[in-house]
DNA sequence: GTCTATAAAGTGATAGAC
DNA sequence: GTCTATCACTTTATAGAC
């Protein structure tokens, strides 16, 4: 105890065991799901024991739970505060969002097929602990969309919008696997096409939202 | 020998054990993924006994390859007649795909993330399977991109606009489950929406084609 | 706190009766 | 072809020494 009081005191070097375990819990449960994840592997990525994981975390599902909803948090709450800023307008709250996902999926790639298959594997165990989802239709992000599609003269649902950012952010991560050998680019060639999706995909929903009742061809 | 001759020549009202088993291995597999299956839900799934399914395919391994590459060129191969059709032009080709693959997904929702987060999980085991995902450069619909971004003098590469039309068809059923809650819809009034966008996603697609050299504000 | 050894339960696959 | 019973192995979790 006294031991233990003087390492935090020296702050630095020493990473915890019990940080070890999350960090490395975080990496091999997000890339390879919950039930394909051995507490060995997670263990062995640590470099401590089998037996140290379930001294510090009481079961593989507890942890998962750990990892699940702090990536979670960090995913959803974080933009609470972009979504909500009445003082910002419409188009400043897009190239906020698209940049701040940009670069969140730059460092945590893996992270959306994680948490998507594993709602699809079991809805019932995840989705109403990520009931903070709901509050995007009540968000002023929400409204301005309304309002912006009104003024146009739309007739689309702001769902549809609210779907198309999601989409044209997330999911050139998701197939990031899949598109990187089709284009024969690696990882970093991969990541500069990312960035300059940063400053399209705003102008791109703009367009959406401005052209959004033109028929197909007339 | 006989006998099974004879189920054959009758057809209709026998629905032999093999094709049980490889449907019940469809739903389970894509819905749970490859290590969350157990070899004793699909034999429960097909209605038969679990030694069954050894005695028809050798090994759950070997029957996920076969449900995987069946799905697999399902998605894929179909739709290389519309991709290399060097009498359509791109806007009649960007109809036909929309409509081919929300047709697709409306029936088969969970097949997009059980590939995907297959190939996180082990993406050496799979990505080479995947070869013919590499054709997609070399087919007439890329060109008639390249051709129609060059006419509008876009420096765009042609890939972004693969990506976002892969984006706005796949990535709202991939999120199905999050957005259902998050706007209160049941599952015909979500596939109502994906119906719509039939018309809208060929729309938006043209608007980036021929726009996409705007910045944002200036 | 950290380890080795092992219990307890789960899971893929097969033997052998019918 | 189809079943029951069982083997062989893996995997989570804990007991107990240090």
């Amino acid at each position: 105890m006294c031991a233990k009081k003087k390492t935090r005191e020296e702050q630095q070097p020493v990473i915890s065991t019990e940080h070890k375990i999350i960090a490395a819990a975080k990496t091999v449960f997000t890339k390879k799901g919950y039930s394909a994840t051995r507490t060995r592997d997670i263990a062995a990525e640590a470099g401590i024991n089998l037996a140290l994981l379930n001294y510090y975390f009481r079961s593989k599902e507890k942890l998962f739970e750990l990892i699940m909803f702090e990536s979670a948090s960090r995913f959803f709450l974080s933009i609470k505060s972009i979504l909500n800023d009445a003082s910002t307008d419409l188009q400043t709250k897009l190239e906020l969002l698209v940049s701040h996902y940009t670069d969140l999926l730059i460092k945590e790639p893996n992270f959306p097929i994680f948490l998507l298959s594993e709602i699809q594997a079991n809805p019932e165990r995840l989705i109403n602990k990520l009931e903070a989802i709901k509050q995007l239709p009540q968000s002023v992000f929400f409204a301005q969309i309304q309002k912006e599609l009104k003024k146009n003269k739309s007739k689309l649902q702001p769902m549809h919008f609210v779907i198309n950012l999601m989409s044209l952010i997330i999911f050139p991560f998701v197939v990031k696997p899949m598109m990187m050998p089709m284009f024969s680019k690696d990882e970093p060639a991969y990541n500069a096409l990312m960035l300059e999706r940063k400053k399209q995909i705003p102008v791109w929903i703009n367009l959406f939202l401005k052209n959004s009742d033109v028929k197909p061809k007339n």
